[in-house]
DNA sequence: CGGCAAGTTTACGTTAACGTAAAGGTAAAC
DNA sequence: GTTTACCTTTACGTTAACGTAAACTTGCCG
């Protein structure tokens, strides 16, 4: 039961984030570390919450969405009305990354095209140099 | 020939921006269109390039990067360079994608799990609700 | 005892991508 | 002739998510 902490740089290290942001994000009251003294002790928990702040941001969710994101695994505000509206934002998400899939796919054949024009007219100006010198 | 023009607010409703959008990039030099008198008159290229932008945009690119991608386009400055380091952004994006498309996926298992339990303790509360009642 | 590493608070700075007035010019319509 | 609808420029304001610097405490090493 004794219960593995972490201190702030420790956490940043593993995360790969600042110390900064940890302590904006206990700014945002989206962490509530214990202290010993001044010194802000984190346990296993708050680890989590901080995985899930960089994954909703790695999904393309605010702060201020990921911290509703979090409250939804805190059984004291989880309450229904927000499960639901949090699942749509997701299912936007969803659509959103639907289309940027394609928005990328379009993108890559226009590159290609647009790698042959380019590879077609240096080749052109080799010739002629190769003509000139 | 008679080319179709546009004005500022016509392409605007069209693309769903604003008209301040539009001077912007126009200040960022990534349009340069031509006027009558003060009035701004664009053309289907410079069409083209907003739709460009946005598409940038909704992949994530920066304005800065968005400004890259349609130099690509003009062969004045389409270089071989360019091409592939941009190339090589593309398919960062596309991992990025990736990561997200997983990312998403493990929040929606959880939250349907984040779900159930919500829903259990729900019922258990209206049970009880209905034996003080 | 001196110094360094790691912690703290407070607070101003930064960047991107526009938003939002303010103040005014033109032109067709009523 | 004046209201209405667009257009213009100039310029300060805004938001998010930290970065960065200053000034200080605490604990341990040699």
């Amino acid at each position: 039961m004794s219960a593995t902490t972490y201190s702030i740089s420790e956490l940043a290290r593993e995360l790969d984030i600042t110390t900064r942001a940890i302590r904006f994000y206990e700014e945002q009251q989206m962490l509530s570390p214990e202290r010993r003294g001044l010194e802000r002790i984190y346990t296993g928990k708050d680890k989590v919450t901080l995985k899930l702040i960089l994954r909703g941001k790695r999904i393309g969710f605010s702060l201020a969405e990921c911290k509703e994101l979090i409250e939804l695994y805190d059984p004291v505000h989880g309450n229904h009305k927000q499960l639901h509206t949090f699942m749509a934002k997701i299912a936007e998400r969803r659509a959103q990354l639907q289309q940027q899939l394609l928005d990328i796919e379009q993108m890559q054949l226009e590159l290609d095209t647009a790698e042959e024009r380019c590879l077609a007219a240096l080749a052109e100006t080799d010739t002629k140099q190769s003509v000139i010198s």
